[in-house]
DNA sequence: GTGAAAGCGCTAACAC
DNA sequence: GTGTTAGCGCTTTCAC
């Protein structure tokens, strides 16, 4: 049977390469594998190398793949949305595995943990070296799948309540710190919260975040308004600030556990007639493109995404070599971009309004990457 | 040789499915495989059937893949930068693809020819059923070696000049009409041009539109300003819209390739003190997310993108079930969304200005699906 | 240090 | 209809 169905001669095998170079197929398999390379005699090595070169060999990852149980492939999880905040990730995960010889797999994750389950089954029977998970839950099973069947997992921005496997995060609660600081320093104290879904991190870590900074300010957290988004979107947010501003009129300033909800507050603001920052103040998180040219520019925590994929490749190489390895946690410090949509609250006795800026340019807080 | 590390059992294979029904491999892969359940008699097929789902049998892909040289497997190829347009293309092509219990390989295109060779190659050695490539220029090389190698692939947002491969694309063209025509009913007739990379279709056929669509209204399209943008990016969108109003401080107009690079010529504008859309009218192209929000409201073409990735996974499946099947030619029928960077110009003797709009909902031009 | 041989798990001729 | 057999292309014991 033939592989292609038109004339195109097929990639030449190792045995031929054997042939050519006058020695048998498992001296052809020992001199290309670096790793074995030693054991064959430097002169026949290096014939060997000539002889595939000149043939255009390469080894077929198939066939290798079905012998070793290894395939230089790994899987990558991720939400069935397309968001600005996983593009990234997986465009810096893509590069940094493709020079190490890795292709990566993406699946998009159902709902149902079901079919989780299916499709990480799949990827196994397609030998993946390893996964990197962007979707996990506070308290996932598809961790304790991994754990189980031994696969070398990572998970990416989004990590689970105990730390069960290697990851790369945001710090999250330092990210609101800097949301809160800066607004309790333009003078706001009536600050409240739309946070993303609880049991993601994100979600999680952020509202509680929140609440920490405004008791390290003396500002009673339990009393603050908040309103819990069930999806980080636009239109949760802007229902979830409709809800809020109802009950809590007094509020001046929002912080929003992501870009995509803060431009929702925005329509909210619009909505009932109040206006960003006059009268009420809007923070974001992620930094998303683009928010600097949304009206007002959005202050916001800036995370790169791309340097999270870049980190979360790097710990999962490091996890199928040393499956047994530590759990490893990178925290990613964040920075606060203070743009046009934060500014003293309206009868404020602070100090004169530094958060305004003409420019474009951004205003950098902090920035810093800390390994734990 | 163990597979796993640890002491995870490994998945039952056939042969011992063949055990557990009392019949012979060779059976239970008849009876497992569609194709050929019809060779085996029905209670048989039904026993492997059952023993198979007890056991929690799944077919090695990999050993299969060795046998057959087909894989279930595809492979994207997408620029290496991660943008608005290919995320959701992504997006629609996984969602279609995994429904058909393909995955997808994603890669990102290195810039040199010969890496991509090399990427190629690789990826058919992995023995992927076809490709969908999203990055070819309007003559592209791996085209030809696709075509060569018999390599099912469709291409998809960019084509060739010449279609040698199937291709689901945005009628560009179309697009550069809608905007042309919306800025001459406003009165406009000094319209400009802002180019995108003039060796992807994209760049060339909407420039080639533009030029189209200005004669179609008695415009010497030939005297029309134009520049071209180096690559699809805000920065050279600025750059030359910068050029283009040193030289040509008549446009009442600009008409930009794609949206990314209108966003630059809002900056080019503020910086020489020019207001959109009461100077200048801008028209972009794509309708990414948010450009609604950015300040003027972006008038532009709107493509989806999402859709179009679904309909290249179906022409791609089409591309493999039928390897010599005829060259397709999907072509998306785009809408024009009219914001507010687009109004009459300054001394317009035209009738009343309809652009302007004060909800957030846009209106609707067109829309509508061809296949050619 | 190199060759021989087995076998990863499956499919598809070929027999009967 | 079902079993037998060969082999996809490689890696890795085991001899020598």
């Amino acid at each position: 049977m033939e592989r292609r169905s038109n004339g195109a001669r097929r990639q030449p095998t190792m045995k031929q390469v054997a042939e050519a170079a006058g020695v048998h197929v498992s001296t052809v398999s020992r001199a290309l594998n670096p790793a074995t390379r030693s054991m064959v005699v430097r002169s026949v090595a290096s014939r060997v190398l000539k002889a595939a070169k000149t043939l255009g060999y390469r080894v077929d990852p198939v066939a290798a793949s079905l012998r070793t149980g290894r395939s230089h492939l790994v899987g990558m999880l991720i939400p069935d949305i397309s968001t600005n905040v996983f593009a990234p990730i997986l465009s810096g995960a893509i590069e940094r595995l493709s020079n190490s010889g890795y292709s990566v797999l993406v699946a998009y994750v159902p709902s149902d943990p079901e079919q989780q389950l299916d499709l990480v089954q799949g990827l196994v029977a397609r030998r993946v070296d390893g996964l990197i998970l962007a979707t996990v839950t506070r308290q996932d099973p598809l961790v304790s799948f991994c754990l189980e069947q031994g696969i070398p997992a990572v998970l990416v921005n989004r990590s689970e309540q105990v730390a069960r496997l290697s990851a790369v995060v945001s710090d999250d609660a330092a990210g609101m710190r800097l949301a809160v600081d800066h607004l309790v320093e333009l003078g706001h104290r009536r600050i409240a919260h739309i946070a993303g879904p609880l049991e993601h991190s994100t979600g999680f870590l952020r509202k509680a975040g929140f609440m920490q900074a405004l008791w390290a300010h003396g500002i009673d957290a339990a009393a603050a308004p908040c309103e819990v988004a069930g999806t980080y979107t636009r239109e949760q947010g802007r229902a979830a600030a409709e809800r809020l501003l109802q009950r809590h009129r007094e509020v001046t300033a929002i912080v929003a556990a992501n870009d995509l909800l803060a431009l929702g507050v925005y329509d909210a603001l619009r909505e009932t007639g109040r206006e960003c920052p006059k009268d009420v103040s809007v923070v974001g998180h992620n930094d998303m493109p683009l928010v600097d040219l949304v009206q007002p520019g959005l202050t916001t925590v800036r995370i790169s995404h791309f340097e999270m994929g870049r980190q979360t490749a790097d710990l999962l190489e490091q996890a199928i070599q040393d499956p047994g390895g530590a759990v490893r946690n990178v925290v990613l410090q964040p920075v606060l971009i203070v743009r046009s949509s934060t500014a003293r609250p309206r009868h404020a006795t602070s100090r004169k309004n530094e958060a305004r800026m003409s420019g474009v340019v951004p205003r950098v807080r902090q920035q810093k990457t800390a390994r734990q």
